[in-house]
DNA sequence: CTGAAAGCGCTAACAA
DNA sequence: TTGTTAGCGCTTTCAG
């Protein structure tokens, strides 16, 4: 395997100092004379150069690479569509800004050997974590120490983490807008199902839904199910209509839930929207075939990725965040399942 | 903003030289007495100290990161779970073992500018292309001009390229499979639902599905769809049953175009399986819920993420690939649409 | 317009 | 057991 060219070898070859290709390279325009130039761009395609990234960012102190650590109990965090899209829409920004995206997914507890917290490798971070918020406030704080700027989504603004900006969407507005939708339906009694993996995002949910149905005087129920299996969640839903009256709405953290709300109720010899009501949260496309459609929120994850990038690009470039705090906006679909 | 602790701010708190320092840092037992140690450990912990990853790969010549450059038409490039889950099992392994995953999603044509191509700043370089053979064979020819490591993802083995491996699942056998499990209804023609965007894996299963069906006399048509929304997927194949006779099979490309198809179907009012036999392919777990249960193909995409990264790191102790190809099996899910 | 030289943070021979 | 030293590949002043 023969050993990569060196700046040193371009220069070598066309028989001018390393300072003088670093400038054709880096496409300064001042002080190198056009000959001088379209030689060295000869020799760096006849070479096939490449600049190796250690030795500039060492040499610049910056990493040109952001990296995004995803606190998740489950080995397959990617399987969520919120965070997949969340993910490209990062990705796609930074790459498109010639920064590269550092996935670190970690496990509860194995925080400390994650390599991004172990070296410094990249100008940011971003975080997306699960949890209680105790748990949150912990890992944030010891990402905090690091002393790099942060950009965690999806959380409630922490006051005191200095250099971090807070991007998440408005997931209790869209609780509430959902909520109101029911209100029609004058309900009795709502079930709310959420996953046993606690995200401050359905916190959020579960308390808009809250404070809009209990104002009513609906009573409302909280089902935990496993997420890892659409047959786990069926089961959580199935126990629960098992031992109680089927209630007037089911409300599922995302989708996903909401889709097996629908399935189970079916079995149940149950009709939606008539008997019961059922609403999700997400809107990704490959819910749209629910049978009836959801009436959902959609939300804003591939943007919210793409601003992340955005708020953090400009955090490197000018030294301090322009916003604490960033709220996107969600999006109610009527859809009829309710 | 303090700057980040050196190794030398840790060498000259406890008054002993950066070599040393190092050797602690990087837990070599030999030469080192355990009271220096020790008093080593105790500044690392005071000061923050994080090894610079770039000093250490400068020096090592190793970067401990390995790429993964996608190459898709859409900027959402992550929405697939195929890729979801592939991106899943490469991130855990590599982040198990020290590594971190860089994520490169390049537009076609846009290849030259990808940050990863231009920069190098990974010990080896994991592919996952569509577009046709011709078109990913340039890419992949490209790309192994890098002098780096490759591993293809769900492509078939391009001999040419050198220090590269091949790893994918017998997407082929798995649709022969399907195909055989479909003689049994006697069809006389079928239609193929496929994405506008190729997919070399997707081309192995249309070919498989056809050397099964057609060497039985089963007339078999493709229908393309885009695959942006499941609106544009419902439409293609809405146009296809307005203009012909309803087939006696649908074969979906994946099981998002699967279920599209059992929704067009019912609102022509055909029963599955009874009119129409339709069939996926992946069998992730959001799609459990098809009405009917789908027949289908289980993928093992996280499986074929965390065995490229494994094929990669061996690769990166030994020189050399241990195999240059390597086929996953796929699983048969009966379902009840056929 | 061009080149010499210093040094980013780190590791690994080798010397003490 | 510990320290000295020589770079890894690059950028950037500064002098020519």
């Amino acid at each position: 395997m023969a050993q990569r060219p060196t700046i040193h070898a371009v220069a070598a070859r066309v028989g001018v100092s390393t300072a003088t290709v670093s400038k054709v390279v880096n496409g300064i325009e001042t002080g190198v004379s056009a000959v001088t130039r379209a030689k060295v761009e000869a020799a760096v395609q006849e070479l096939g150069y490449r600049p190796n990234r250690m030795g500039r960012n060492l040499r610049t102190q910056r990493y040109s690479t952001v990296g995004l650590v995803i606190l998740d109990p489950s080995p397959r965090f990617l399987a969520d569509p919120f965070t997949t899209n969340l993910v490209a829409g990062l990705a796609n920004y930074l790459n498109s800004r010639g920064f590269g995206l550092l996935l670190d997914g970690i496990l509860p507890g194995k925080v400390e050997s994650s390599f991004l917290i172990r070296g410094s490798a990249v100008d940011g971070l971003c975080l997306s974590l699960s949890g209680t918020r105790r748990q949150r406030i912990a890992v944030m704080r010891r990402i905090a120490r690091l002393g790099q700027p942060i950009v965690v989504f999806q959380d409630l603004a922490t006051p005191s983490l200095q250099d971090a900006c807070f991007i998440r969407q408005d997931d209790r507005g869209g609780a509430t807008i959902l909520a109101r939708a029911l209100l029609k339906r004058k309900p009795r009694r709502a079930v709310v199902v959420v996953s046993t993996v606690p995200w401050p995002a359905v916190e959020q949910r579960v308390a808009g839904i809250r404070s809009v149905l209990e104002a009513d005087g609906v009573h409302v129920d909280l089902v935990e199910c496993d997420e890892t299996s659409n047959e786990m969640i069926a089961d959580a839903i199935n126990r629960y209509l098992d031992r109680e009256q089927p209630p007037d709405l089911i409300l599922g953290q995302n989708d996903q839930i909401a889709i097996a709300a629908l399935h189970v109720l079916r079995r149940h010899g149950l009709q939606v929207p008539q008997d019961v009501g059922v609403t999700g949260f997400n809107a990704f496309p490959f819910m749209d075939f629910a049978d009836p459609p959801l009436m959902t929120i959609r939300s804003a994850a591939y943007e919210m990725g793409e601003r992340g990038a955005q708020t953090m690009l400009g955090r490197l470039e000018n030294g301090h965040f322009s916003d604490r705090e960033v709220v996107l906006p969600v999006q109610f679909v009527a859809g009829a399942s309710a």
